[in-house]
RNA sequence: UAAGUAGAUUGCCUUAUCGCUCUUGUGCUGAACUUGUUCAGCGCUGGGGAGGAAAGUCCGAACACCGUAGUGCAAUAUAGUGGUUAAUUACCACCAGCCGUAAGGCUAGGAAAAGUGCAACAGAAAGUAUGUACAGGUUAUGCUGUAGUGAAAUCAGGUAAACUCUAUGUGGUGCAAUGUCAUGUAUACCAGUGUUUGAGGGCUGCACGCUCGAUGCUGGAGGGUAGACAGCUAAAGUGUAUUGGUAACAAUGCACUCAGAUAAAUGAUAAGGUAUUUUUCUACUAGUUUUUGGAGUUCCAAAAACUAGUAGAAAAUGAACAGAAUUCGGCUUAUAGAUUUACUUGAAUA
RNA sequence: UGAGAUAUAGCUUAAUUGGUAGAGCAUCAUCCUGAUACGAUGAUAGGUUUAGGUUCAAGUCCUAAUAUCUCAA
């Protein structure tokens, strides 16, 4: 698995999306929030994720712009350590909740936090 | 030199590594059949990839659909004169009024002798008007002037960003428009209403009138889809030169092709630099103060301290507002700074 | 992307067609009580979200902005 992040691996049905609310579950790292589901695509990847960041929280397109291409970038990068293990397919869609503006080392952080919840998680059942 | 006025241009850069998106060419694999093309996937290679406001959605258009015959009423927009434009509530020129010492700025700037309304408080009185006091004048009254209230007070005015009148204009809905394909389902159930005795729809605010019209229409409670392609980026395009015009702008020549995403690309990291800001040091220039010396009553020279400016060096800082969503033309709002043109006023010097 | 609505004391809200902004709750003081609550009396707090314009006069009319909320496949 290569540290590419290309249209494939992007979580896009609007279909998928409402099923991952309504039935997916999550765990969280503050200011970042995973939720999950167990599912199957056609394509041949292990998962498709997606990024969001509230408008709530930040007025600017600008800001969230920044902050969902950090979201990706760090999730491009270490997606390999923790997902070569994995024979399911997963939806995931990644949220910041958090409201100030953070940068790169604050996100690599709570993202490996993040998925380390994620897979303790999974082993456990 | 200080303070200002009106514009114009610009809106960080370089290298390396890892990625995103669109795309030219090309190789391999698979599928389809019309058998040499098309489609899909993967690889290699080359190229493109946010703004002056992309924003607000305040105007105007293009474009698309609504089965665009019509008449009347209503509603609504605009408002000096002339021009520009595809078009406008935009822009340009001129006139008028107000503001500013000036350069300049602002103005929905038609009509009150067509009609209706409104004017708090104060004041005798704010139009079914003309009172009181004093003065003038008169036999006396009418009359004339002054006074006080108020934004406005006598043969009338004000107010139309009050209704209105006049002139000119306006069909509605917005790319979530619209078309094609794919997937999937419920022409089922309940209530009301209707089928030539006409429900309901269209002409999109209303009426008339015209027209379509039956497995229909309205409501309830539910079922399904929510994917792909086209629309979609070569245009009222950009740059530049010449000519015409006071100008907005127009015409012609030459050159160029410059985003197309869709939970939504244009990024991340590392290193270095520029603009800016702050601090310190050095040099020069100007001013002030003090001391010393000369001259001798306000001048000259030197030194020190402080202040300001300019230049250089070192250290730190490290770029505002902000992200295309059908496309254009304007307007409005946000914006660190940098460059630059013209003009005005004050002071000083020549 | 497009289409709309609202904004007045700390809070909830009035203001009849432009005429100078009221209520209730809350807050503070005094009275009542041994003290508190309830009750009574009085007081404070607003340039009506912001900036311009029209008018003698603007919460109200016009224009622009800001914030909040709603709707449309």
């Amino acid at each position: 698995m290569s540290e590419s992040y290309p249209k494939k691996e992007k979580l896009k049905s609007k279909k998928l999306i409402e099923r991952l609310f309504s039935e997916g579950q999550s765990v969280s790292a503050f200011p970042l929030r995973l939720v999950y589901l167990q599912t199957t695509f056609d394509d041949d990847v292990i998962a498709k994720t997606g990024v969001s960041v509230s408008k709530r929280n930040f007025k600017t397109a600008v800001d969230r712009n920044r902050i969902k291409r950090l979201l990706r970038e760090v999730y491009r990068l270490n997606k390999t350590l923790y997902f070569n293990n994995i024979t399911t397919q997963y939806a995931f869609m990644i949220l910041y909740i958090g409201k100030d503006k953070p940068n790169i080392t604050q996100v690599e952080s709570r993202m490996k936090r993040l998925f380390e919840k994620f897979s303790g998680k999974i082993s456990e059942q």
